[in-house]
DNA sequence: TTGCCGATATATCGGCTCGATATAACAGGA
DNA sequence: TCCTGTTATATCGAGCCGATATATCGGCAA
């Protein structure tokens, strides 16, 4: 039933969620903003799309009305387009499809950020990306999650690498070097957003469902 | 032709030009020792190496003679399932299938190695990790073109970020920020490497096919 | 006007990866 | 003897990627 942790879907309902737009705007939006997290191709974001359509999470709609960037000529051609539009399936001028988000669609975003959880670099980073739509307890918790994620595989690489019996290629050991590099720095920044919010919540009266483990540091 | 640009087969040549070894024994090696850096799962493994035999990069070896670790039971069981091995279809004991490399997978490696270019983090990695196996000019190459790729990502983020009329969600502001900080960080070691290669390359005197690069800077 | 180029826009294909799962042989201990 | 855990190979469905195909449209130069 739950939604098996799909970080692409995810930004998709993300971003509509903001504004109704069509797949290439939706391309545009994520590698402009979103371009140092994640990388999206037309052979996934087509099939996503649909995917959503036909669990009615998203849905065709009529396009905005104007472009905020001006065409400079009220061409007429635009208006005919516009008006087939309507009449054919939805589709825009250059045979664009505008996708909204359903009210099915926001729970399935809500559900996917807040019950899922991610395992690689990519999802996390997504979905901290889209942390603003969830409750700070959600928000803590993924953080630990994924410190304790991290934390875990650098000691289990020390360890199976300090204990071994074959020689290591030199540049591995340069790779692995900077990878534990790499990750301690990623430590240090949750740790440091994991104090944040703990912070937050201490000074904002969340009483009711504050956790255990909370409690116990006051 | 060339083969384009698969990661997980490059390791298995790489591991298995090393050492002889069935899948099980190449999927512990690697997430021992390059677990942080790469993770393979059981369906992408068994498929490359069906590939790399059907294309006669390796091939079904006679199992090496005994297990370094002491089985402390010198049993007849063993024996005969050895036996069973080299009269079947060269299976080992617990039903192993031991693969070695050829000459043509040797070739491949080298193929892989020097000619393919990686776009991911991951690729980058794991060809660095086996960048013993390359000639200095191809690994100067290699890097140069690894900093040229994030330092190109870095100033379009930027870029597209700061001339943009939509307001960032303010969690996505937090991970750019901590994106283009590890970003910095790789730039750094990257420039780091490429400058002892560039010493290196200088002070050994391969005179020749030096780079109208490293000459000019003479 | 026409004709072309580049940007916009959607869609699909083959090949690969992943996570899950099935199956089985064997070891060691209760 | 049974039972659990490790070793070992294999396959399935779903999703992603890079490449490619196919249009439409705006602008601009001949």
């Amino acid at each position: 039933m739950a939604a098996g942790s799909n970080s692409l879907e995810l930004v998709v309902l993300g971003l509509l969620k903001e504004q109704d737009m069509h797949g290439y705007e939706l391309k545009k939006r994520m590698t402009e903003s979103l371009g140092l997290i994640m990388h999206v191709s037309w052979g996934s974001l087509y099939p996503a799309l649909a995917r959503l359509e036909a669990r009615g999470a998203v849905k065709a709609v009529e396009a905005r009305p104007a472009a905020p960037s001006i065409p400079m000529t009220g061409s007429l051609g635009g208006e005919r387009a516009v008006f087939r539009s309507s009449s054919d399936g939805l589709r825009g001028s250059r045979n664009k499809k505008v996708y909204g988000i359903t009210d099915l669609g926001s729970a399935l975003f809500s559900e996917m950020l807040n019950n899922d959880s991610e395992i690689d670099e990519k999802g996390f980073a997504v979905r901290l990306a889209f942390a603003n739509h969830m409750d700070s307890q959600t928000r803590l918790k993924m953080l630990k999650e994924r410190r304790d994620l991290i934390l875990e595989r650098v000691q289990s690489s020390r360890k199976n690498i300090e204990k071994k019996r074959f020689a290591l290629e030199p540049y591995v050991e340069l790779v692995l070097e900077h990878f534990r590099s790499t990750s301690s720095s990623d430590l240090a920044w949750i740790e440091e957003l994991i104090a944040k919010e703990e912070s937050s919540i201490k000074n904002s009266g969340t009483d009711l469902l504050v956790s255990q483990e909370i409690k116990d540091s006051i």
